[in-house]
DNA sequence: TTTGTTTATCGTTCATTGACGATAAACGAT
DNA sequence: ATCGTTTATCGTCAATGAACGATAAACAAA
C-alpha cells in the first residue's frame, strides 16, 4: 500500500458522513444500503454516492445480493490503516 | 475529538504531498517551510498552502521563528487518531 | 534604513466534491 | 409479464480544492 492508496482511503474518511458510515459497518458488521438511508438525514443517492467512492478507497466492499448491495468494511484494508497509522 | 474534527485531519491527510510532509516532519521531528519546499517539485506557494491545511486539521503546528515558522506534528493530536483507529 | 530571506496571502484557473431529483437497471414476487 | 423494491447512475448546481505566479509582510543582517 503507497502513499497514493492511504491518501485515497484518507480522503474517503475525510467527511463526516462517511465516518460514520464506517463506524456503523464495523458496529454491525454489514448492511444494505437502504439501512443507511434510514439513518442519515440524506437523499438516497446521496449515501449511494459516499458508499461508492468508500468502496473505491477499498476500505469497504459491497457484494450484489438480488437487487440489494451488502456493504461491510474489508478488514484486512482496515488492519493495513492500523498499521500504517500505529508506526507513525 | 469528535467525528467532524476527526473528518478533518483525515481530509488533511488525503493528498499523498501532505501525507508524505507529515512523514517527513515525524522523521525529523521539526522543519522550516523552506526545506520542505526543497524537497517537493511544488512551489512555495503550493506547499505554504498545503502546511496551513494540515496546522489548520490540528495534526500540524506551527511556530514562528523570526521569519521562519518551525514546523512539527502534534504529538498529542496524532495520539489520539491512533487511539480512534486502533479502536475500530 | 535598506537589503535579502523567508513565509503567508491574494487572485486566478481548472478540476473535483457534495448535495439533489429524476431516471435507469436489476431483481423478487405476484 | 408486470409491479414493487432496491440500488446505481446521470445531470445539475454551488462550493471547495489544488496548483500557480505575484505580491505583501515579517524579520535579520548589513
Amino acid at each position: 500500500m503507497d502513499t497514493a492508496d492511504l491518501a485515497k482511503i484518507f480522503k474517503a474518511l475525510g467527511h463526516p458522513t462517511r465516518i460514520k458510515i464506517v463506524e456503523h459497518l464495523i458496529r454491525i458488521n454489514t448492511c444494505v444500503c437502504g439501512e443507511i438511508v434510514n439513518i442519515f438525514p440524506y437523499s438516497q443517492s446521496t449515501i449511494s454516492q459516499h458508499l461508492k467512492l468508500l468502496k473505491a478507497s477499498g476500505i469497504v466492499c459491497g457484494d450484489v445480493e438480488g437487487p440489494k448491495t451488502r456493504f461491510c468494511v474489508d478488514k484486512h484494508v482496515l488492519n493495513q490503516i492500523k498499521d500504517y497509522i500505529d508506526r507513525l
